[in-house]
This record gives structure tokens, C-alpha cells and sequence, in this order.
DNA sequence: GTCTATAATTTGATAGAC
DNA sequence: GTCTATCAAATTATAGAC
């Protein structure tokens, strides 16, 4: 969420985020960046010495941004519909933004071609989502008695990979309800 | 399946989808690609003018391959449980043969950034999966007697997602196990 | 912090010899 | 069908003035 006053460096990252989204990291240049955020792509540079560094930056803050979102997931005052609701309205709120992919789900195709660095951040991540959605099928196994044979992370997992693969198919698909459909399907 | 003796052209096909599974569009040039082929990049143009042209061409290879793979999803021979072990088999495979994304899974997160013509082949290929298993998902509704709430169609998105899904997870966590779970768990 | 200027490399693509 | 040679543009990155 941009706020009405940015710096620099925010503004840097706000349309670099944009852009990988989009484009990819492949796709996307310091001089794309510079021209729209108004300034030289030198002037980026100084801000982030290295593309890797603004990769890196850019995933870290969307880290950050996504768990502020998400809250915790033990927070017992929700309900496990209520959790789970509020993870796919993370989401929606990407795709809808432009027909954005995720940052992550974007980064996570390309991460043979990515800087290790970022590579790394990537993987924190996922690493985050499934231990949040694998605490809320944790309680959701805990409160319906009846034994379950499949391992809470292992639907978390699943469910992670669903709405990913549910960004790409709407993506590609040019519609936007295909990951609707999908999300409320789970 | 790249076969003993393939002529230039194939050759540089070959090349040139593993690139594109590994890096992305925006990740390969024709020098890379001519390099692991054994050519110069000028050779790579006379077959494939534009790098448009080789990206149409490698989808619509990989479609047809695809399509060959998995064959008719109406096909009596097979229960749906076959059908579906068959689609999960596919996917494996590429996978396996070098932690690579699915080709279209790729170019649909950078569809942003592809050239009109490529981006409408990868729209094809996500149609012809989503209507292969819409197919086999109506001959499960009609086997087991049960009223079923959720269209065949959205089941088919939904599993295609998944797939998809499982494949980022796996590359980003760089952990292959991670799709066999995800696939089993299904 | 932002600019101009520029270096060093890579990229997609073409011309023309063999 | 493949090569050498080359081009024009774009890319990441740096040096130094303001």
C-alpha cells in the first residue's frame, strides 16, 4: 500500500515490485524503473547498488507487507474459515491490483535465473506460508475429531500451490474469474 | 523425447524449450541457445527469423507432445483414476528430468511480457488441459451417484492450478518431494 | 540525492560469402 | 544450412559534477 508521502527508495520499490510482477526479473530494467518512478536509472543505482540488492529488497518488504496482511495464525479471536478467507483475500487483492502474479509465485518460476540472494528470499517466502496455513489446518484438524489421514502441512502445501497455479491460470486464460473460481473451490 | 537423429531445427527446439523451462522468455538469447547446440546464433535465425517465431514454435511442439502423452481423455480403456495418474505422470516427468517448471506454467506467469502470438499458444495449451480434464472429471460425477456441487470445469481449473502450483513450490523450496506430495495429495 | 556521461557487455537481428 | 562480420539498441554499472 503506497502511502501518500514516499521517499525515494519507496517509491523505487513500489514500481519495481510492480514491474517483476509483470514482467519478471528478467523483464524489467533500471532505466524501466527510473522513468517511472521520474528519476535516472544512476540515481536508482544509488538507492540499490545491484539489481540483486533491489530484488532482494523488493522481496523482503513484500515479506513483511504479506504477514502484517495475514496476521497471526494462532490468533484465536478467528475462526479457521475466517483465516483461510483472509489468506485467499490477500491474494484476490494482488490479482485484482493489475492482473498481477504474486511476487513470489513469479520469482518462484524464474528462480533458475535469479541471483542467489534473492533466490534465498524467495524461499523464505514460501517457507512462511506453508508454517502459517500449516498452523490453521492444525486447528483445523484439531477441532473436527474425525482422524485425518493427510498431514496438516501437506495440505498446506496444496493449498499454497493452488492459489499460485490458480494466479497463472487466470493469467493466461485473460480472466480474472478462473482464479475465483478456483479460490472459492478449495 | 528428443529422438537419436533430429535435424537443426529440432535440435535447436529441444534447446530452446529446456532454456525457456529453466530462465524464462526473457531469460534466453539466441546465443545461448546456439552455443548448446553446436551453431552459430545467425544459423538459429534461418530457421527461426524472429525470437517470436522460435517461441510459437516450441509451445505448439510441446502442446502436440503434451497431447500425444496424455491421449483421449474419453478413452474407455481407462478408469478415471488412470487418467488422472496419467496427467499427474506427465507433469512428474518434467520435473524429474531437471527440476524444470512445465513449459506453460512459465510462460504464463511472464505472459505479460510475451509476444502476442506466443501468449495465444499458451492460452491453447491451458484450454486443451482444462477441457482434457473437464472430460475426465464429468465421467467421475457420472460413475459415483452422489449429487456433486462443484462443476467438472471448476474441478478441472482447480487440479490444472495445483499442478502448476506444485511445480513453483517445488523449484522455489528446492525440495522435488514437495510435488510428489502435493500431486499424491490430490 | 540526483544528474550527465560513458564504459563494458549482451541482445535481437541482418548482409553476404561459402 | 552454416558461417563471419557487423549493426543498433538495450542492459548493468561506475565516475564525477552539482
Amino acid at each position: 500500500m503506497p502511502a501518500a508521502k514516499e521517499n525515494g527508495a519507496e517509491r523505487i520499490l513500489d514500481v519495481a515490485q510492480s514491474h517483476i510482477q509483470r514482467f519478471g526479473y528478467n523483464g524489467f530494467s533500471f532505466r524501466d524503473v527510473a522513468a517511472e518512478v521520474g528519476m535516472k536509472s544512476a540515481s536508482v543505482h544509488y538507492h540499490f547498488p545491484t539489481k540483486a540488492d533491489l530484488g532482494v529488497a523488493v522481496v523482503k518488504r513484500y515479506h513483511e507487507q504479506f504477514a502484517a496482511a495475514l496476521g497471526g495464525a494462532s490468533d484465536s479471536a478467528l475462526s479457521v474459515e475466517e483465516l483461510l478467507a483472509r489468506f485467499a483475500n490477500v491474494y484476490l487483492a494482488v490479482l485484482n491490483a493489475d492482473q498481477l502474479m504474486c511476487l513470489c509465485g513469479m520469482l518462484g518460476a524464474e528462480v533458475a535465473a535469479l541471483p542467489e540472494d534473492v533466490a534465498t528470499e524467495v524461499k523464505n517466502f514460501f517457507s512462511y506460508s506453508i508454517d502459517w496455513l500449516t498452523i490453521v489446518y492444525e486447528r483445523k484438524d484439531q477441532s473436527n475429531g474425525k482422524s485425518e489421514t493427510m498431514a496438516p502441512r501437506i495440505k498446506a502445501q496444496r493449498h499454497l500451490a493452488t492459489m499460485q497455479g490458480a494466479l497463472i491460470l487466470a493469467r493466461s486464460m485473460r480472466d480474472p474469474k478462473v482464479f475465483n473460481e478456483i479460490a472459492n473451490a478449495i
